[in-house]
DNA sequence: ACATTAAGTGATT
DNA sequence: AATCACTTAATGT
């Protein structure tokens, strides 16, 4: 892909970034990766020499505990940026979370060298660095709430939307462990919680296949 | 037709 | 709400 472009998705997806020097080195020192749906990007415990800024598709991020449960955090979508990436790599830190492709996903890597120099050099980057966390904070926030505060159904409906809001698909294709993994509940809880939903006309419920109404 | 995997159910804690 | 022990249903070979 060569630069004109690169330059053009990043006026397009990201607006915050501005300065048209900054853009430039961003085409200039970026990398395009495509992953496909499914694919584990970061793993736990790796080490991260690239910031990402995601052009297509959607990532989830998970985080998992000392007893190896995983638990659904977030997702990245176009203009997002991972906040978690830019710490590790700051501080040289092994990743605590995992992160794999919602669906086919393409990204811009940013070597570590200039989104560090680029903080100094450019106000509009670090304002931009600054706007991701404080984005990425809320959403945490929320899903801390949701975990602590949100009765189980309530939480898995705001799953599903969630869901259908990264993948832009109103049918969700996933099994009802899969989604138990991600809750930490257990899959019959899950399945008692989907019927009701389909009971109320919420979703309609097939194998592997979950289809959000309203 | 058979085996495998996903989903539903009731009882127990 | 978790776990167990099943049953039932859908799907792939």
């Amino acid at each position: 892909m060569d630069k004109e472009s690169i330059e053009s998705w990043v006026q397009e997806h990201f607006s915050q970034i501005t300065d048209p020097a900054l853009i430039k080195e961003i085409a200039e020192y970026g990398l395009i990766k495509t992953f496909k749906g499914g694919e584990i990007i970061m793993d736990y415990g790796s080490y991260i020499r690239m910031v990402p800024l995601v052009i297509k598709g959607a990532i989830k991020v998970l985080r998992e505990d000392d007893q190896g449960r995983e638990l659904f955090l977030y997702y990245l979508q176009e203009g997002d940026t991972c906040p978690a990436s830019f710490t590790c790599c700051l501080t040289s830190k092994r990743s605590f979370i995992k992160t794999v492709a919602e669906e086919d996903t393409t990204v811009l890597t940013l070597p570590v060298k200039q989104v560090d120099d680029w903080i100094s050099k450019y106000r509009n980057w670090k304002d931009f660095i600054m706007m991701a966390y404080d984005f990425r904070i809320m959403e945490l926030v929320q899903t801390i709430d949701s975990i602590a505060f949100m009765r189980m159904d309530e939480r898995l409906l705001k799953y599903l939307e969630d869901k259908v809001e990264a993948t832009g698909v109103r049918t969700i294709q996933s099994t009802h462990q899969e989604i138990a993994w991600d809750l930490n509940a257990s899959r019959e809880a899950v399945s008692r919680l989907l019927k009701k939903l389909e009971d109320q006309g919420t979703i309609k419920l097939g194998r592997n296949r979950i289809e959000l109404l309203k």
